[in-house]
DNA sequence: ACGTCGGGTTTGGTATACCGCTAATACGCC
DNA sequence: GGCGTATTAGCGGTATACCAAACCCGACGT
């Protein structure tokens, strides 16, 4: 299936360079995105500016303030509850579903994600563990076979991105994934519900208590 | 500052004016939108259309196809499915933090709108009732006072109108809508979880019946 | 010192043009 | 006459230029 692509328009290029420059921090929260700065940064018209600065509001990381320039998103503790409440529901059903459902390519995938996500960890190679957990997730969603669903965690995947940068444990956080996957390979289906709300408990922690540091 | 409010971009009329004509079904599923020609059309340039168009398929009434026309989406009976998983999960949660959030004007505000959708259900006036079942969820949402399930619900508003409009027992939603009312007042939230399971399943079954006989 | 006003800046919008790819049509071959 | 192919028209993606409305900020006046 991965073929088919080999075309990609230049606004998705360009929301991917300010994704990424926003996750990794190059472009701190609260400061000005200039269309006509940006066009001229990147090497592009306004135009593929505009769509890439409207697809990254819809993500959540870019704040519009109509007629004048956006800012780069700031986030609240409140943010970070919201979000944990929200995943709370969508996860639960996710993994839910990725036990019922999953098939056995997509366990191989997924056991190379665990593997690539460990081992990171383990070396403490942080962006290639944050990189490997991102794909664990994309995979259990579309274990999950619901294309809905799957949308949703596009929107989300920022936002996910955000909140485990600000994370430190991260072999604590493979492990927890390890757990998932045997819970799903097993199709077991209570123990999932169960260590995805344990999951979520760590995340949101972890994220507050990076909150608090950071504000002092 | 006091009036932040009293501009509406073009691009919003735009996005509106199509999101209805899809909705009501003036514009076919599977019809071509040709940029050039909606913009002839509806008195405007490119940009705009362009711009509805991408919020249209991020809603999911409009299917794009690169490099060429996008349609009107087509729904399957498996996006009706999936899309009752997703809000199973969603509303659950939903309707529980409302129960437990909700504020005094905020009941008084959701008690408007169900008084609306009853009076309107029993006149039979299906356009005024499934504007105010739309209304009424998104005053609940509103309820549980959660920013980032108030987007998610946003991005939800147009599939679920376009599951109410293959709706026909109005009065037995609106029904079920007072049930969750006095569950969310009594702050009940076993009872809350039982009712959105309920509402669910009646939802996926009505829209089942009519994909089925719109078969035939 | 503080409030107000105005100019520079920025966005949202429009018009126009061009390129490369898509898809529909017409042509030619069998 | 039917079918596969080549040509062509059409469309989206991008660039450039320009305008109006609204915002930001500093300068000015009180």
């Amino acid at each position: 299936m991965a073929g088919s692509e080999g075309f990609e328009p230049e606004s998705d290029r360009v929301t991917r360079q300010l994704r990424d420059d926003i996750l990794d921090g190059v472009r701190r929260p609260g400061s000005k995105l200039v269309e006509r700065e940006l066009a001229a940064e990147l090497g592009v018209s306004r135009l593929p500016i505009r769509d890439a600065l409207k697809a990254l509001v819809t993500e959540g990381l870019v704040t519009p303030r109509p007629r004048t320039w956006a800012v780069v998103r700031e986030f609240s503790p409140t943010d970070v509850s919201d979000l944990g409440e929200v995943r709370s529901a969508l996860e639960t059903l996710t993994f839910r579903l990725a036990a019922q459902r999953r098939t056995r390519a997509g366990l191989e995938k997924l056991r190379a994600d665990l593997d690539a996500e460990l081992e990171a960890a383990q070396r403490g190679d942080a962006v290639q563990a944050r990189r490997a957990a991102a794909d664990f997730h994309e995979t259990v969603t579309s274990l999950a076979a619901n294309e809905l669903l799957s949308e949703l965690e596009r929107t989300l995947r920022s936002r996910m991105r955000w909140l485990l940068s600000r994370h430190d444990d991260l072999l604590g956080v493979a492990r927890e994934h390890e757990n998932l996957y045997d819970a799903i390979v097993a199709r077991d289906v209570p123990r999932v519900e169960e260590l995805v709300l344990k999951h979520l408990e760590m995340g949101r922690s972890a994220a507050a208590a990076h909150l608090r540091s950071s504000k002092e």
